[in-house]
DNA sequence: GCTAGTTTTCTTACATGTATAGAAACTTAC
DNA sequence: GTAAGTTTCTATACATGTAAGAAAACTAGC
């Protein structure tokens, strides 16, 4: 049994292409030709390798997806400056900030429900809700619940919103939805029903600013002073 | 050209599966043996037909899911009894009623990115969210803002917390998250370095009640009086 | 040089969702 | 009865993600 003696530099076959390599191809695959056309066996050819070569540097399509996410929002996050300086304000300038960038990312159904946003420059975004939180009153621990609160929110209207758009874009037939509202029964739902004709432009409004400034407030409110 | 004469009944070959055997069937599926193994072919070989068979009665996978995801949500869904008599417990028991549900649906992320919550039973509990929002003093404009506030936020909490529970379960490698928490900046992210030992069990915590209080709390200030 | 060990790459194979084309089984009109 | 039309089902085929294992290309120790 040969001891493993720690290898000075770098034992094993030389790699031949690389994490940065595959995420800049697969990145201008996206931008070219969309997220659909991203396929394991593209890029390999396109990175000049095999398909299953890819799979030592990245585990599977969903991380290579949010690697491409992480990358887009690095490129595509730009802090505000100078800084609003009521901290309320500065919260809401980051969440609207983060919002408006992944709400404009095609692909994003297909990672957002991955895990947290964690890139560079997405982290002091995220910073600054949590800093703004405290600043407004609210302990650590507090403002960290108030920041996932609002990335909940975040993460929720972009991914209904985004599936709603998609369904649309693909499939001309009236939606189930819309069958649905069409044969609501006042005398149960009677709230509902009158709303009904109104529900699907009602629904196409963008409200994510009201409805976090809704949020906010009320975390707020949760502040000792 | 033969004019299509109103057929006054059923013209054409007779069905042999239907719809209800098909959702049941795969809802007995997910159930035994999970959602991973509710594959078309499987699908297809327990009703006695063939894969293709089954795409005259659903669209596609994903609207199978849909299906059994109503279904479920029309199994699972009790009404209060007797519903609370502030209209704000019960806007809120109607939230957490729907947020349990599907947060205890282990294939929900599957679904639930595809669309709103439209089962019968769940309509009714929308019901009580808008309704309880207009008795509070909103227009009902103002209540279906806030009943798809309330959504967003739940849907989102439900999304991510799923998934970071999936990734957990199978992958034990430290995750993403852990190592960019681990090596944070704290000249550059002073908050989040300083929380950074207690981001995982803080965000672990189920606080979905806390902030939908939050949010209903900031909907409710809208109302004008 | 040679052997062992390590890392990366390549080959092959399979399961899956579903597109396409056409056959089968019915109703209606004659 | 036959023919046309309609709906449902079947057979075949393909693109895709990726598991499994062998092969390749290197380093370190002899």
């Amino acid at each position: 049994m040969p001891q493993p003696p720690a290898p000075r530099r770098t034992a094993g076959r030389p790699a031949r292409i690389s994490r940065e390599e595959i995420i800049r191809t697969a990145s201008r695959i996206v931008s070219e030709d969309g997220v659909d056309r991203l396929t394991m066996r593209r890029l390999a050819t396109e990175v000049g390798s095999t398909p299953m070569a890819l799979y030592h540097h990245v585990r599977d399509k969903e991380e290579l997806l949010v690697l491409l996410l992480d990358d887009y929002a690095d490129r595509s996050l730009h802090r505000p400056e100078p800084p609003p300086a009521d901290p309320r304000e500065r919260i809401l300038t980051a969440a609207v900030a983060i919002h408006d960038v992944l709400a404009a990312c095609p692909w994003i159904v297909e990672v957002l429900t991955a895990d947290d946003l964690l890139s560079a420059s997405a982290l002091w975004f995220v910073e600054q809700i949590v800093a703004g939180l405290a600043d407004c009153g609210l302990t650590l621990e507090q403002a960290v619940h108030g920041y996932r609160a609002i990335w909940y929110f975040t993460a929720g209207e972009i991914l209904v919103r985004a599936t709603s758009a998609r369904r649309r874009a693909t499939d001309d037939r009236p939606t189930y939805r819309d069958r649905v509202f069409a044969g609501l029964d006042p005398a149960e739902l009677p709230h509902l029903s009158r709303i009904a004709p109104r529900w699907a432009p009602l629904t196409a409004q963008d409200t994510y600013e009201q409805g976090l400034r809704a949020l906010l407030d009320g975390l707020l409110d949760q502040a000792p002073g």
